[in-house]
DNA sequence: GATCTTTATTTGTTTGAACAATTAATGTAT
DNA sequence: ATACATTAATTGTTCAAACAAATAAAGATC
């Protein structure tokens, strides 16, 4: 019981210190993370377009406000959104070409502040730790 | 390093997982997760008073309004102000009887939140969880 | 001891998050 | 086909978070 909540203490704050950290990293380019989370779940959509739904679905933090998010990234050319053609209620978002050049540049950046942690865990480990957390939620 | 990403992901996922449904919970009592947090510091003071800065050094989420998280805990009574005898620039916060008592109860409500998970893990299998954390991060 | 710096807290302001309500298109049932 | 319900996205509003600036006391220096 003390050794749980020790863990769940852990979590929390580390997932927390992760987020921040990050979020430091993205502010510099003006960029939120759940704006930076839109950008990499449309680049994992290979081109294919996606609702604002779905994204909704994808995101780590159940923001609600996909919509302004998304606005942000259409004022900064990042993105298009365009009428689905089969269901008029559905907004088809895609990245732009623009969009992918500045998610790699985060993205580099954000591996930067990974760099030195990277190591410090072996394959194994990390492995280890991963299916530790999911067991624990009962994964 | 996929392995480093995914246990990574998975401590973001889970932290912010937990306190938003622990987030949830207190919201039924007009409690947000910082003034709740706040309440614990305090009760681990025992009685000792306790000044804003250092309210803010404990904080997991370095959320830096500690003073109006203060504000909202005294007009619900749960906690006491006062200027510091030997330093006029410091506040003494204090937790009231009252706040003790609200606490109580929100811990029970968060620990039946916990409940179901806390035999997930051994005693050991949390410990090593633990440490495989701070080793990620180097300590 | 007057001035300057540092420390501790508070306050102002801007931005984002949460939640509810709204709009508009689609699906369904009679 | 019309009426009603459901779905998808947007918009309005309120509240908290972030950050900077301000206030005010204490400490340091000369």
């Amino acid at each position: 019981m003390k050794s749980y909540t020790k863990a769940i203490y852990e979590i929390i704050k580390t997932g927390h210190w992760i987020t921040d950290t990050v979020g430091q990293v993205l502010k510099e380019d003006n960029i939120t993370e759940p704006q930076f989370n839109v950008l990499r779940i449309l680049k994992g959509q290979k081109g294919n377009p996606i609702t604002v739904q779905d994204i909704q679905g994808r995101m780590i933090q159940r923001s609600s406000n996909v919509t302004r998010i998304v606005d942000k990234l259409l004022d900064k050319g990042l993105v298009n959104r365009q009428e689905c053609p089969t269901n008029r209620r559905k907004m088809d978002i895609t990245i732009t070409s623009f969009g992918l050049d500045e998610l790699e540049k985060l993205n580099k950046k954000v591996l930067e502040f990974h760099s030195p942690y990277i190591n410090n865990l072996t394959d194994d480990e990390a492995e280890i730790l991963e299916k530790l957390i999911k067991k624990l939620k009962g994964e």
